[in-house]
DNA sequence: AAAATATTTTAGGAAAGCCTAAAAATAGCA
DNA sequence: TGCTATTTTTAGGCTTTCCTAAAATATTTT
């Protein structure tokens, strides 16, 4: 049984491994989970023992094949219950990930199958990121950035890249939900802006904001 | 802020409390939470240090205010997880405690009361235990155990004093469930095993088990 | 009330998980 | 290639929470 910290541990190195196919720096592991470099190097011997990660000094780590299906078990949990916040509980989704930080650490395999059959077996988590299956299977989809599209294309708003709150608030407020369908209208040369149109509304965009978009051509 | 294992503490001291009027002792909380003597010793100065706990050296101590209210949300919780698991997720209620201790433990007031409305503001756990308000007011029934009744009374099952696994299990094998209605058609002299009539059936129930029952008269 | 017993506290130590500062290894550049 | 800068690891320390063994205090018994 792994301890809090070591699963925060997994997590991390599991959405970093997501960005690259090199190994993972203790930098980058101590960025990401905002601690110090020597704190890492201590836990990676702890986790490199328990067959969670391979490990050679110096060299960066990457998950063991029981690593991996163990950070999948966590990444199931957390989205599983950001669902349940946000589908039973009234939570806005820029709410729900801070306390399925810590609902994600509940250890019973029962719950996280039974929470699965109450949600109906989502496929998705609020935010628009596939759930992990029992069996740790997870079906990426073929999303692409909406700074991608051209002048013209029409695409589902399926996820975002960065779901920090204020990120997430932003579009709330402007009336952008996950679902919704964007048709570009025009894209400003000189800042890469684009006027969409969404819901019979015209919005302007800006290049950070639609590199933060993902969507699937329609 | 309090730690998991503060939190524990203050829930042990709480439970322990509703035993007796005198102060609690250092064996009894040890006892309780299976650990030393002297563990507990040391957690009792730094929670007296934090205004929790009446606290004097071999004394024996008290849940303050701000203690007794902190214990009572976090009972609050437990409970109310404990009906989400059994009412929502198909958990019997001898399995729902264990993982409640787990949940009990996370922190987010909208969390507790979200949940509170989604289970339609539940009055009492699986075992019959009364759930806090969001004040911390909590409502004792007049509930006697069963062992107090005389021949041809009848009365309704409403909680169990001890809810260990194996004792909930013995009354699910024999079919007999919170809300069942009791007469009692007999009580042997020599073992004071008595003999109840449930959904019409005849239960011949001893000692020991009718004085782990809860029931109120009707 | 003194002696024996039981309870509680103190003292000292271990593991987990974090830290800072210094040393070692690697990477980048002239 | 050799030197500098960056990254990573080691060394040593701190806090939390637990432990055992011994000392101090309280309670019970005679």
């Amino acid at each position: 049984m792994l301890t809090h910290s070591e699963e925060n541990y997994l997590k991390a190195i599991f959405h970093l491994s997501l960005e690259t196919d090199e190994d993972i720096s203790t930098n980058a592991i101590a960025l990401k989970i905002n601690s110090q470099p020597s704190s890492v190097t201590e836990m990676l011997k702890k986790m490199s023992d328990k067959s969670m990660i391979s490990y050679q000094k110096y060299k960066g780590v990457s998950l063991t094949e029981v690593g991996q299906k163990t950070a999948l078990k966590i990444v199931r949990k957390h989205r599983l219950w950001e669902v349940f916040l946000f589908d039973k509980l009234n939570f806005s989704w820029d709410e729900v990930h801070e306390i399925a930080e810590q609902l994600e650490h509940i250890h019973s395999d029962k719950l996280t199958q039974e929470l699965d059959r109450f949600l109906d077996y989502p496929q998705h988590d609020p935010h628009g990121d596939p759930i992990p299956n029992r069996a740790g299977f997870i079906q990426y989809s073929e999303k692409i950035l909406l700074a991608t599209l051209q002048v013209g294309e029409t695409a589902r708003f399926v996820g975002v890249k960065d779901s920090s709150a204020v990120f997430l608030q932003y579009l709330d407020k402007r009336n952008i939900a996950l679902g919704d369908l964007l048709t570009i209208s025009f894209i400003e040369a000189f800042d890469q802006s684009m006027h969409v149109l969404i819901n019979d509304s015209n919005h302007i965009l800006s290049k950070q904001t639609i590199n933060n978009i993902y969507v699937l051509k329609v």
